[in-house]
DNA sequence: CGTTATTTGTTCGTATGTATC
DNA sequence: TGATACATACGAACAAATAAC
């Protein structure tokens, strides 16, 4: 039922006619909510341009004036588009049209300042937590661990322009690396730290893709709203005689990013 | 702030004590919404087993009642557990503890049959749609295609155990492969048809990952919640002369598989 | 620096439609 | 056919964040 068929970001609604100005299509028929039809018009509009990028919306009293319907199901909509990455909500402020995707490329040697240099972004980078905890069920597998063992946590995020792009779990045996988070702070970079343990050469061994929308605290992290998904990868290294020496667990805010995977492995 | 760690499914949120019905915090403080209290209660109540999966949750008007809020808020909150794939709703007939993910080999020569037998599921197939249209820009420039150019699109469902996994979406230039479809409908395999044209030996060379939340169109095709996110896997193959034959577009129901990617290319 | 207006966020209220059993 | 359960929509009020004055 395309006339034209999804990108990866985009969800290939049909762009049938330009609005003029954001209106509701004509009463003749109600196959859809309201709503919908509402989220509908609104990408529409954004489509062809009638809403250009960083473009402030109506607020939504307005909105819901003008298109004759009540403030909730303009809500509803909105909050729709927002967690596909179209509108972006500033409380207090108002609704803005979003930016489109980077591509990010990963696996290989390739690295998170490389990839917003690549975009044209500045990079930068934020330690929110570092910690020494016992290893969950998932980290221990992944490790190799035992239950009870000790891991060091050390959370980072990851901007481009000073927009967040990801969240960057490293999880370490405490035994091997009993100062990473301190080290990590002085140093400033996963490789360089790890090669000061004279740890080089490791390589991804195991990798795991999921997406699931944001906890809380993650959705807060990444200044992103809950209704948006986020594309968690997880990546095992391995030293080439087979001992792991990391897992990480990066959290992307899947509305910014398109993820392009090398072949090079 | 984590006691334990989020792992790829996991929203990572601690559980602190084990409820012994589906009854909310003590009213000492409302630092959170109602609504997200109640998404965690429940959250917490299928952590800990509480709420088994498959099992049926109060409804909507009782849960409300019995927590002493309003059916709107009860509503939110499980809208957004369907969302992360935790519940699932059944119109007309209730809610209910969804199961959990799959691991889904992607890469190599695994295929969807192989998948769904390594996790112990009957592995069916539906043809949605299939047509021939202009390659949008995306489909072109994946197709190394110039603009104008016929494509033949066929969009695959595939269900283990009888639920949807993904969507498959195959374009293939028309000039190439004109009854591509047809063919497909009397091999009932991807790779066979391809070989029925002789091409055998082609190679994924490019490949792009997103997370986004799923057209209605996809949403209806998946029998998934509109805010559940879904995962979209796009891939090149290519002959090893450079040609390209086809663009591949697999749209995950994201809750239902954690993807696992293989090294061996 | 506090006040006020604007804008989004949350909650309860009420009514009606639609799918399933 | 009726009962149950989810879906949509409008209404009203207040809370909270932000910006401008």
């Amino acid at each position: 039922m395309y006339a034209t068929v999804p990108a990866l970001h985009d969800d290939g609604m049909t762009v049938q006619m330009v609005a003029p100005a954001i209106s509701l299509p004509e009463e003749t028929e109600r196959l859809w909510p309201l709503w919908l039809q509402v989220e509908l018009t609104l990408r529409r509009a954004i489509r062809t341009g009638a809403l250009k990028a960083g473009e402030q919306l109506p607020g939504e009293h307005q909105l819901a004036e003008t298109l004759g319907i009540h403030r909730h199901t303009v809500r509803r909509a909105i909050e729709s588009l927002t967690g596909q990455g179209l509108l972006e909500i500033r409380r207090g402020r108002g609704t803005f049209v979003a930016a489109g995707p980077i591509s990010y490329r990963l696996g290989g040697r390739s690295r998170f300042t490389d990839n917003m240099e690549a975009a044209g972004k500045i990079p930068s980078a934020r330690v929110l937590r570092s910690q020494t905890l016992t290893a969950t069920e998932d980290v221990a597998a992944n490790l190799a661990l035992g239950s009870g063992d000790k891991v060091v946590m050390l959370e980072i995020l990851r901007l481009g322009d000073a927009i967040p792009i990801l969240i960057a779990r490293h999880f370490v045996p405490e035994d091997l690396f009993p100062d990473f988070a301190e080290r990590f702070a002085d140093i400033d970079s996963i490789t360089k730290t790890f090669a000061s343990y004279g740890i080089v050469g490791y390589r991804r061994s195991v990798t795991r893709l999921a997406a699931r929308r944001p906890t809380a605290q993650e959705a807060a992290d990444l200044g992103q709203p809950r209704t948006a998904p986020v594309l968690v990868w997880a990546s095992v290294n391995a030293l080439p005689g087979g001992r792991c020496v990391n897992y990480d667990l990066s959290v992307f805010a899947a509305a910014r990013v398109s993820i392009v995977i090398d072949d090079d492995g």
